[in-house]
RNA sequence: UGGGCUAUCGCCAAAUGGUAAGGCAACGGACUCUGACUCCGUCAUUUCAAGGUUCGAAUCCUUGUAGCCCAGCCA
């Protein structure tokens, strides 16, 4: 191919990409690590993408290393289904993680060590203070806490009584581990957080090994500087706890500690990313499970048909920052046409169908056209499409009286049927309620392949299927899961305002080729946008298609 | 009104004291066997506001304004 080379940007930095340039040229490390830290207590979405291809493109352009690692501290919402969840959908994201595959709970022993050791500095302290208690001497946003009266036990008497909390001796919730730092703190994250508590929980890897289990605050630093993390990437909440992230490092003793870099969280209009009105959505059946193509799970897009390509090219496109933002969904929309339009054969398919009789075609006669699969992408091939004397057309591309520049199908006027003959349509027949029910055209004979020997130009081009050879396949149709017009969530009551409309399901007449479509191919069905054989639910012969996103249009029929 | 963070086009986002990149969207126009694609053009005299420093400020200083986050034995 000849001249594909498209004007890029001048290739503009991050500023992640700008503090490990610092770091790297200040001789910090030799080669960086990042990290993926899910907790597996469900699926991933959009925004994980964004947070996954940022850690692993960074590990690739530096030369360094991407660690897949769970978070699994909290068994009460931790599932080993969404662990496997989880690495199918990092695996389908292109994120390779090699043998670098962790899970904080095997290094609970540690993580213990640790603790053990900041008692023994004076620096952690076993509180019996209960939940609510503990929350009281906390204080508020602006007036200072106090200390607890179980701060200053010796570090004998701690050291006894964190070994009991292990060793099973003291109810759940009956005392915690504490760090001692300043409950004056004005920040809240610094007022003596608990680091270990106390929980009878059987966890998906350790089973009923432990019955404490270390707090985020604790683990999370700890998991880093083992695995020898770098750059520790996280969303921007987390900045009030990076004093206590370098609290924990810097007092846990490591030849390298991390460091905790904050980014903004993707957010994009007109979807529903919150996990709780997901949630809500599955329960109440309004989606038809976590995959539900109009979700932005990724495994609704994937459902849906989109590709990795395109999301890589998304988060690429996206950026990083500090900023709150909201993304328009039309970017997304725009890396997936731009994916597939050279990788999607185009083929033809109707989608609300009206007949049309060619008059002084043959009757009976089939005859077979070869068209190319991708007139922009000679490698995939061409193939034969029937066409005969009746065939089905796009309702909307026939007017009996057209509007002001028209340029389809209309009595009197020639258009070309899309790889076949040009066509003039002489009279339509309409039911009691004047819908068109068929169209009555003659063609010439001498303009196959779509070209007049006269050298005579037709205005439009409209796509077609043969009546009598063209398949029948089930397609969705999705739009917007909320009514965009009046906001994603309701003012006064929180609630999602729905929109009816998300989901049309139709027959659709389609080329005879589109009846042996597998799972995951995607088309794109020529003017109605790309479509993607449904992965639950499509078989050969009767496939289902995904439509993945609509063409562009901007023709639109003046308002009756 | 305690602390932390953020503010550059409708939406993302560069610019690190040297005179506001780029992408998406939108809008013109050309081309076209998809009203798609492609191409070409338009789209911030100004960076939340007001002052100040400077030859020069989106960048530094001052004072405001708006938004986000934090009071789990969640992550």
């Amino acid at each position: 191919m000849e001249n594909t080379e498209k004007k890029e940007a001048p290739a503009s930095r991050n500023f992640i990409e700008n503090i490990i340039d610092r770091d790297l040229a200040e001789g910090k490390y030799e080669k960086i690590c990042t990290r993926f830290p899910p907790e597996p207590n469900g699926y991933l979405h959009i925004g994980h993408a964004k947070s996954i291809l940022l850690n692993y493109g960074l590990a690739e352009e530096y030369g360094g290393q991407f660690n897949l690692r769970f978070d699994d501290t909290n068994p009460t919402k931790e599932k080993t289904e969404f662990v496997e969840s989880i690495k199918a959908d990092v695996d389908w994201l292109g994120a390779k993680y090699g043998e670098h595959l962790y899970f904080a709970s095997n290094y609970f022993g540690i993580m213990y060590e640790k603790a053990v050791l900041l008692i023994k500095k004076g620096l952690a302290y076993v509180c019996d203070l209960s939940a609510e208690e503990i929350r009281a001497y906390r204080g508020t946003l602006s007036e200072p806490g106090k200390n607890s009266p179980y701060r200053d036990r010796s570090v004998e008497e701690n050291l006894r009584l964190f070994e009991e909390m292990k060793a099973g001796v003291y109810p759940d919730g009956a005392k915690v581990l504490r760090a001692k730092i300043d409950m004056a703190s004005p920040n809240i994250n610094m007022r003596d957080p608990v680091i270990y508590r106390i929980a009878r929980l059987s966890h998906h890897n350790t089973g009923d090994e432990w019955c404490i289990y270390p707090m985020y605050d604790f683990a999370h630093p700890i998991e880093d500087a083992v695995e020898g993390i770098t750059h520790s990437i996280c969303t921007l909440e987390f900045e009030d706890h990076r004093p206590l992230y370098d609290w924990v490092v810097a007092n846990t003793d490591w030849v390298h500690p991390p460091k905790q870099i904050e980014f903004a969280k993707m957010y994009l209009t007109n979807v529903v990313t919150g996990k709780r009105y997901i949630k809500k959505l599955v329960e109440q059946g309004i989606v038809d499970g976590w995959d539900d193509p109009r979700l932005v799970t990724i495994a609704a897009l994937r459902r849906r048909g989109f590709t990795p390509e395109s999301i890589r090219r998304f988060v690429e496109l996206v950026g990083v920052s500090k900023a709150d933002s909201s993304v328009d969904y039309a970017m997304l929309e725009y890396c997936i046409r731009e994916d597939l339009k050279l990788k999607a054969p185009r083929l033809m398919a109707v989608l609300d169908p009206v007949k049309v009789v060619i008059d002084n075609y043959p009757e009976g006669q089939i005859e077979y056209l070869d068209v190319d699969n991708n007139v922009e992408n000679p490698e995939l091939g061409h193939r034969q499409i029937p066409f005969g004397r009746e065939i089905y057309i796009e309702r909307e591309d026939f007017m009996e009286t057209p509007v002001p520049k028209y340029k389809r199908l209309y009595i009197g006027n020639e258009v070309r049927l899309m790889n076949a003959y040009s066509v003039t349509a002489t009279s339509c027949e309409k039911d009691a309620d004047g819908n068109v029910t068929l169209i009555h055209c003659t063609y010439d004979p001498a303009t196959r392949g779509g070209n007049a020997p006269d050298g005579r130009k037709v205005k439009g081009t409209i796509h077609w299927v043969s009546a009598e050879k063209g398949a029948k396949v089930t397609v969705r149709l999705y739009e917007n899961l909320v009514d965009e017009s009046k906001g994603v969530y309701d003012k006064e009551t929180g609630e999602l305002n729905l929109n009816p409309n998300s989901l049309t399901v139709k027959e659709a007449f389609v080329e005879p080729a589109l009846a042996e479509a597998k799972p995951f191919d995607s088309f794109q069905f020529v003017r109605s946008g790309y479509f993607t054989a449904d992965c639950h639910d499509s078989k050969p012969g009767a496939p289902v298609f995904n439509r993945i996103v609509s063409m562009k249009s901007s023709f639109k029929l003046p308002k009756a």
